[in-house]
DNA sequence: TATAATGTTCGAAAGTATTCGAACTATAGA
DNA sequence: TCTATAGTTCGAATACTTTCGAACATTATA
């Protein structure tokens, strides 16, 4: 992977609203209101994609009600981290499906080898 | 660690030309002019802190000379590096040596996990 | 088909980052 | 002590981010 995308993964996970985002989508939940402990976003083992139609269901739909901040915000954020390919969206209905793709955790995990 | 502290260390590596530099310690050595490829910047297991007055020396300088940015501008950047936790300099005489924090690498690793 | 819910896109405001050159401080060596 | 080398700090220019609300598009359901 060359070295921009690499930089493009850490921008995406540069901002302190957007890494709870992402951290919901790979706990697979929503995290308790105020919460700011570290603990409460722990990434579980294998828990984000569940085989086929895994990953999380109404994703943006939750997170809007986890988070303090406009439905168009949010669509932003949502937007860059798929853009960095940490998470992939498919549309199912009225919402989305939103997975995290492992095999890019992986390559920045060699990153830091 | 507080997500907080997460957010800075991906803050410090969110920008291409920092990346470089933290790949550069990383790696004890600079990089060849005009290189763009990340096997290039590939960390070497181990390497960075090799036991007591390791690290790199005259890290300043030396990505001076490998990158095409002002001093002051190189100087701002490993201010952000310090500042996040990756990086530790201690002055050496006129220069300074610089090492990666292994532990916080540790610690990022085990976020992706 | 109307209505509600889900999400996107746009333009703007405010804030943060990146970069520079100039002026500065600190250390080493002639 | 003078000079060169190493690095910092400051202020300014420019670009990018974050956020909002308003208007829009899409889908589900009454």
């Amino acid at each position: 992977m060359e070295l921009s995308n690499y930089v493009k993964v850490f921008k995406a996970l540069s901002n302190e609203q957007r890494l709870n985002i992402f951290l919901m989508i790979y706990n697979q939940c929503c995290v308790p209101e105020g919460s700011k402990d570290i603990s409460e976003f722990k990434i579980k083992d294998g828990a984000c994609i569940p085989g086929k139609g895994g990953g999380v269901q109404g994703a943006f739909t939750k997170i809007c009600e986890c988070m303090n901040l406009s439905r168009s915000t949010i669509s932003h954020h949502f937007k860059e981290l798929q853009n960095s390919g940490l998470i992939v969206c498919e549309r199912e209905g009225q919402t989305y499906r939103c997975r995290v793709n492992k095999q890019l955790i992986n390559t920045i995990k060699k990153f830091f080898k």
